[in-house]
DNA sequence: ACGTCCTTGTGAAGAGATGCACAAAGTCAC
DNA sequence: GTGACTTTGTGCATCTCTTCACAAGGACGT
């Protein structure tokens, strides 16, 4: 997995995951004025515990105060560091189906330092329709957004055309995909790609749903 | 986390989040023809190791014929019954936003045994509008639907509800909660959520994409 | 019927993440 | 200044997941 390479020497990749909700958490209690926050309030605010959100914050650097705990605001500020939110990172969608619409519609983004720059289909017809106050273009036109700073990929095709998209994404030069296509992509070493699958999440839920109805199967059979 | 609990005694949860994926791949063998498969080539379409895959089906029981390899129909059936794909799962989606349309259009769905049979909104003016076939209700037919059989909500609000939208599945019933809100949930035992979070995972990537352009922070600062 | 060959299933080792518990380090009241 | 108090940062034990490596088991040709 390319992900775990890029883990190696540096912050470890559970903890990364976790960075973001650090952040949210750490804005919101910025937002209703609170300046100090102990690992305590943090974790009972992102539903870990304590020593966790210490260990994960202890990797960005000793930014707590013994006794007193965290500056928020510096803190949101170092993890944002951490996680390149600095400067605003170029998005494309790739995909216009209901999927790829609603991404192009959701407000979420901005205000985490990305900005859809492009939306893409390889249908023809929905070239130069507007969505969500961008034109539709060809996938052709991703080697010229690259040299615009493109930086960051999101797959919203169906499965049997990701795999294509992909290829093409990378040919380009984008090194970082979001896949929402129920398929696994191959891409070469140094690109990474996380993968969302809404399928998949409910499959696990099923999963304990049903763990839940029946839960001593290996019993019932012995007792029979 | 209330999803290890149900781990407890049972198949670990990171081998359940890699049983959906076993599946999808062997369905596509089973679709081109191939009725045995070894888990070294279930692990090179999965993008896993061959050991795990191993581990992980051997889980389930003992499925496989050494020296041959898995029956492709028969695994997939034990896969579907291991995660309770036998029958279909009505589904409700709470929120009809960008996301919660395009979720309520998606077809990916169906094939997998989810039915969406409701679609919700806190919102009066929506009350009534078809969308995607169904007719969106209020949220207060959800003990209604639940006597009816559902089991699984999707939230798709904005995060300032989705807590409130939580808590009225939990207490009409719903014990298994698919997340898209960017926000932590808090529910009482014995009902498990997943979180999907778009957001984050761009964050994920921006990191990953951020190492890659200045890897050696640290000696770049040691050396001024 | 026998031996060869192949792949599974799994103990054991290794790697990684989590949780505990406490010394270290700072604040604050007086 | 001093001492009581609070909370961080972290070594260590524990737990979980992964990987290795190979014996066990079965098919298949002869």
């Amino acid at each position: 997995m390319s992900i775990d390479q890029s883990a190696r020497r540096g912050i470890p990749e559970v903890t990364v995951a976790r960075l973001p909700e650090y952040l949210r958490a750490l804005r919101g209690f910025a937002e209703q004025g609170t300046t100090s926050i102990s690992s305590e309030d943090l974790a009972a605010a992102t539903g870990v515990r304590s020593a966790k959100v210490r260990k994960d914050l202890s990797q960005l650097g000793s930014y707590g105060v013994r006794g007193v705990g965290y500056d928020v605001d510096h803190l949101a500020y170092q993890i944002s560091l951490a996680l390149g939110q600095t400067h605003d990172w170029p998005v494309a969608i790739v995909g216009m189906g209901n999927l790829g619409r609603a991404l192009a519609a959701y407000r979420g983004f901005a205000t985490k330092g990305f900005r859809i720059v492009a939306l893409l289909d390889q249908n023809e017809l929905l070239h130069g329709e507007r969505i969500a106050g961008l034109v539709v273009r060809p996938v052709t036109d991703l080697p010229e957004l690259v040299l615009e700073g493109l930086a960051i990929g999101v797959i919203a095709t169906p499965a049997d055309s990701a795999q294509d998209v992909s290829d093409r994404l990378v040919d380009a030069g984008v090194r970082s995909i979001l896949n929402f296509a129920p398929t696994m992509l191959t891409v070469p070493d140094g690109v990474v790609v996380r993968k969302v699958d809404l399928s998949t999440e409910l499959q696990i839920l099923a999963f304990h749903e049903q763990r839940k109805v029946e839960p001593p199967t290996h019993l019932q059979e012995a007792r029979a």
